[in-house]
DNA sequence: AATGAATGAGGATTCATTCAT
DNA sequence: AATGAATGAATCCTCATTCAT
């Protein structure tokens, strides 16, 4: 009487369960929003009873906030850092831009998710909702390092307005593909995107027209 | 003397009532979206019993409906019609940026909501979700009206990018200024906005070395 | 400025509403019973607001036994009185089986709505129930008249079990029928019905050999 | 001492509990229907909360056709199979009719639930309803049996008329009952039934003066 | 003779959560 | 590591009824 040989399957086993779990929050928080987002609906999904999903994790809060912080985690992973040293700062603009587009098309979860929660106003915020402003601001600070890696000259002011727009830029393209589909090619748009900010650069230099 | 012209309070007053509903559910719906507006919240925040509310919509569903219609409409209102007559080109894009600017920033409902159900994906899509589309699509083939007329020698292609960027950059700064605030003043955004996509007209016309 | 001439149409007329009211009434209650019936559905069905049924009826329970009432008569209506020259004995009970038979089949309202009252036994009794109880009661007497018309020498004891038995029968065929519909053909059964409470009067006779 | 059995109360037991909700709501519904049993009244009943009973049942539906399930195998049970050996086949008639008599005397849920549910037609029929009329038929075919292996003779046609008068007679029986009372001591009426459809068989078997 | 609007009570069902095992 | 059962509060919505007009 040895242990079974091959007890891989059924055998209680947390990670894989924490992770089922986090897949099918995903899914459906990503249909219905946050109060959309029912512990019951979650079990029907990952197939496991409610009670088991409170032993993984302490509340519902905590459930969708582990749910912003793996998919924000995956969808840094597919952005890819940009490599610093290469070509002109068009050139590296251009890049970024064809990175982020293809992450925001490849791994949406993330965005779509925390901008729902966003742009919420519930008087007792959810975690969820921190958490996502929270890496929000740190990829907004990634961004302000490259906006003056790439225009050294500007001040802070117009480092600022440009890093806003850019971003802001992202978010409404992701917004409309998101809400209309591809009617219009994803990478043209970004394209575009990164050219005009390229573009507000020189605008909002010192000693530029404006 | 007649009798007492507004009796002695809470006597029945169809159109008055149906508005309160939707002044309540607005509020309510702006903070907390779709599943987070109660009946209940509404009925408190608005003064009559839910069952009323039931007289004046059919469900919930028709309240959230009925919700983004008028405040499309609020909404269209405060944007106001662009002048057809005055100065270049240019001038008028900056025009219709600053109406814009204005109008989010001062009747964001619509549009918070509106986005807010529009990220929502669930497999039986609510009714507001669908008239906001609808008023969308409307707005859209506007702004395309008005980018044909200032730019007449784009091509129909475009003219269909251009539109969308326009839109989702408007978009994006709304977003960005519903989560941050006004950290970044939003009437220089959006004129910032008006400047890029008025050069992007240029990039994109035929001639150009794009 | 003479009154119209032709204002038949929608010129107030209380026989009429009453009579759509009781109409809507007896579909819904023989479909859905006593409290499957609501007033809103009533309403629905007849096109008058709930508040105008409140006009014509008390409240439910009058409306519901005002439907029981004429649907009572229809019936007796349509039963026709047994003609009491006629024939031998058996042929008049035959001649009565085809009769009842007939107007279950036909007029059927009365009967099922009223059993499905008769079988609920809530605490506080609804006036329909009473006026069913009633005319059954009334119905019964009615047989039981026949009953010792047409077998005078019974003794009380018998009249009563063959009254019981030929009305309890009736409801056992007609209840069938409504359940199983024309599986087996009702004018054939209702026959054998007749046939066999006729042979019953014979058991029951004094000096049979029961 | 192990730990006390039956700890302090109110201690998770599914199947208990199960029987507990079934125990109040035949109860409920054999008084008043199915519209009239609300979960409400049931969970007052037997003592655990609605959403106790929501853990159990799917929904209402699913909890009265459980009830017409447990209460049919009650009154199975009640009725006792016929003894296939002994004597005449009238005496075995009589023998079925009294057991019958008595079953429907003493486990009548099952049939006035039964034909409270079966005589209403709306328009999405309750499983209830459905699930009486499945057991129903499978009793209709068991009496069709018993009628066939007591009159050999008789063809199908006359098989099928004897059963559905015997069974419908049965259901007349047991509503004149459920309404009226004791008036006519029922064991005499099920006697009677038997004799008649007795009767009837030679009646209706080939070869009689019909 | 009729009705638009209102209303409190109650309907079924789902919620997030807990706890003994 | 997991779960069956339980639970009180909240969900949306319908109920029968009223009343001023």
């Amino acid at each position: 009487m040895t242990r079974p040989r091959a007890a891989l399957k059924k055998r209680a086993n947390g990670v894989e369960s924490r992770q089922r779990i986090l897949d099918a929050t995903v899914e459906i928080a990503g249909e219905r929003g946050y109060e959309g987002t029912s512990i019951a609906a979650v079990s029907a999904k990952c197939g496991l009873p409610a009670s088991s999903i409170y032993w993984h994790f302490k509340d519902k809060d905590d459930l969708i906030a582990a749910v912003i912080e793996r998919s924000f985690e995956a969808w840094v992973e597919t952005v890819g850092l940009p490599d610093d040293s290469a070509g002109t700062p068009l050139e590296r603009a251009m890049i970024m831009a064809a990175d982020v587009a293809k992450s925001l098309v490849e791994a949406p979860d993330f965005l779509r998710l925390g901008l729902m929660l966003a742009l919420e106003r519930r008087p007792t915020e959810p975690r969820g909702r921190t958490v996502f402003l929270q890496v929000r601001e740190l990829s907004l600070r990634r961004v302000e390092d490259v906006v003056r890696s790439l225009f050294p000259d500007l001040d802070e002011d117009a480092v600022g307005t440009l890093t806003t727009y850019a971003v802001a830029g992202a978010d409404g393209l992701f917004t409309h593909r998101e809400i209309h589909g591809d009617t219009v090619d994803p990478v043209t748009l970004f394209e575009l995107h990164a050219h005009l900010v390229y573009d507000a650069a020189t605008r909002l230099a010192p000693g530029s027209r404006r």
